[in-house]
DNA sequence: CTAGTTGCAAAGAGTTTGCATGGCG
DNA sequence: CGCCATGCAAACTCTTTGCAACTAG
């Protein structure tokens, strides 16, 4: 999709990719990459390429009151369910094995099959859990 | 909170109450109230006071693009974990020994100390899932 | 040079708020 | 009758879009 690497669209895949572990809203983007000269419009217009082709996801926080956009790190996203701490509100990643169980556990109990991508499980992490 | 029960406040609560599987948009309960006569105003600010008293949970559909509010019901939602079928938008409760194995599971093998209320697993329900 | 990208400003969509009116108790 | 809730419209925030100017390749 993307033709052309323009700075604008460079320094915010940077940025993004720096900070995988978190999620960001598109006015925090802009303010972030606001030495660059990034207009909201063209945070707005990356963020949805972006996430046409993988590359960054959107996640909800607050129950749907804030929209996030964090990078996707392809590797090891692809299979594993996401844990954001409601405090720090970093990413983690959830244990693969205990993945496989849950989702292998509710098809078998409930018939209900867990779509990896649009689930996140929220909580508090072991950091902010003193 | 609520001092009087309007005609407006009873017929949102009969209405959310009698749909309590499902989950709604602010402008989706105004159209279906619509020959009660309430306007949206009036939609956002009972349904802010019933999220606040906890008979209301906000949900996000479409990785937080859109808000449906749900009535709660208290008994039964107190404790458990909540799917949502992608699909159909049902809500359906997870099995109480499953989440506990889940949550357990999460708190020792990484920490993260789930969150029931704000956590939701996505995905395709049994009916919806052919 | 040429097509994709940006910035700006305007337009939309969703939600909140102030204020006068209306209705519950 | 007094106070709370409603309706309306305006204000706000977030996001999208049209268009002319710019720029990467």
């Amino acid at each position: 999709m993307s033709k052309y690497i323009t700075k604008q669209r460079k320094n915010l895949i940077d940025f993004l990719s720096a900070h995988s572990d978190e999620s960001f809203s598109a006015k925090q983007i802009s303010l972030e990459l606001s030495e660059d000269n990034i207009s909201i419009s063209a945070v707005y217009r990356n963020l949805s390429e972006l996430e046409a082709e993988g590359k960054v996801r959107r996640v909800s926080q607050g129950n749907g009151r804030e929209i996030y956009y964090q990078y996707t790190d392809s590797d090891c996203c692809k299979g594993c369910l996401h844990l954001i701490c409601n405090k720090c509100k970093k990413t983690y990643h959830m244990n693969t094995k205990d993945a496989d169980i849950l989702i292998y556990t509710l098809a078998q109990n409930q018939h209900f099959q867990i779509d990896r991508k649009s689930t996140v499980l929220y909580g508090i992490c072991a950091a902010c859990h003193i």
